[in-house]
DNA sequence: TGCAAGGTAATTGTCCGACAATTAAAACAA
DNA sequence: TTGTTTTAATTGTCGGACAATTACCTTGCA
């Protein structure tokens, strides 16, 4: 296991670092035991404070786990996808709310990708899913529903289609895309008549995932897709309005 | 800021998640400087090393920096689009080698995340990404280039595609998809006829993108999934015969 | 006054030693 | 054999110490 001395780098960055790449190019399999940490103070020539702080770094990106007691230690953790789609979504949600990135923007990226698996999940849909759809397109219609209800609901059909997909590499990808979209999301206000509009194009996309027909689905999320732009500039332009008068 | 007791979590990761959740909740705007690794210690009733431990885990999720002498600390850290790539990079191949995901669910992901860009390309498109695409495709036609080498263009080539879309969130979604790819793609070995096959559909598909023909385009991304998948089938076919005799 | 040199204090980085908590395995007793 | 106790290894937490770094203040000088 090879240091590289930058310099400028702490200990501990340096520590990870090696460590993670051991991980990462497949020289540690999975659950592999780590040394000690007394050991691996011995071979970096640290102390173990420093040793702790590096593997404390490689917990937080799920590299390792740790366990206590005899024949406990640090163990090379298999990354599951749960726990990869959590990554995902904090680190696309924080880059999003950070980087003043434009909801027209979002929104592109966000259909299009879910365009992408629209083809898919026409093939191979389940009755559980559609079941799913059409149940969040119930709750949309109720009429006490909160914006950040309506909201999650939204997120949610959204996540039943690309599952429907049956691929569970895009389903990784869509998750940040998608669920990072909430925060902005939530800062629409739903009329009545516009969540109307919203549940009665969510039934055609529906629909079109349940007759198996992609090009009915593509065109409902491009209508989808047309619709919250227009909410969003609308709320746009009224924020912009109230804070220059 | 709370501190949840989840009796079985360590100290260090209670400390962390609390901090984190501030973050991420935006109680902390960027650049704010968190209270000094003393005050920590003394608000959450730990030792420093302790509080330190929780910083280094901040530190690894790229959420704070810290920086030495007077008027140093911790301060929340503007996450930039460089370091997500990175991170959602060495997820997304750590998730792949780990979860032993089928060469043809990886495949089907990326050709589909790259169709939902094509057309988004071929409106937006400059001069400088087709000259890249170009380089690339010349660089693939050279006799004595690696596996490696030739794989590597390959994703050179497709992030250009990617990039052309010029949507930094989808970029950011498929950098992970694509690059997450090369380690299953580095295990074929391409023949000389293979390699002028892809060439030819590279060829294609940056001709589409030039004209702005988006059929074109989606019909040369199809192609080209079609013949990756039927190389990676020979290559899983061969390996299988090898280890059954 | 203005400026430069040097000192000071605050803060993170590293080290050390100690003890508590946990756990598997070994040793032991019935 | 079976159940219990002891033991040893390992991580978790604490407290203190000192080094390294850096912004800020003081002091002396022109």
């Amino acid at each position: 296991m090879k240091i590289e001395t930058d310099p400028k780098a702490d200990l501990s960055a340096q520590i990870a670092k090696s460590i993670r790449d051991a991980i990462v190019n497949g020289d540690m399999i999975v659950d592999e035991r780590l040394p000690s940490e007394a050991e691996l103070s011995d071979q970096f020539d640290v102390s173990r404070s420093t040793v702790r702080e590096a593997l404390k770094r490689l917990a937080a990106q799920s590299l390792i786990r740790t366990q206590r007691g005899a024949s406990g230690g640090a163990f090379v953790r298999r990354l599951s996808y749960e726990e990869a789609y959590g990554q995902h979504i904090t680190t696309s949600t924080l880059l999003l709310s950070m980087n003043a990135v434009s909801f027209e923007t979002a929104c592109e990226a966000r259909y299009a990708l879910e365009r992408a698996c629209a083809p898919m999940a026409c093939d191979r849909r389940t009755p559980d899913q559609l079941a799913t759809m059409r149940a969040e397109i119930h709750r949309q219609s109720q009429p006490g529903l909160s914006d950040e209800s309506f909201c999650a609901s939204d997120v949610a059909l959204h996540r039943a289609l690309v599952d429907a997909a049956h691929n569970p590499v895009l389903s990784y990808q869509l998750a940040g895309a998608v669920e990072a979209m909430q925060p902005l999301m939530n800062m629409i206000t739903f009329t009545a008549r516009s969540r109307e509009e919203i549940v009665g194009i969510h039934s055609r996309l529906t629909d079109a995932i349940e007759a198996q027909d992609a090009a009915k689905a593509d065109h409902a999320l491009h209508a989808l897709e047309a619709y919250t732009l227009t909410l969003g500039r609308d709320v746009m332009a009224a924020r912009a309005q109230k804070s220059g008068s």
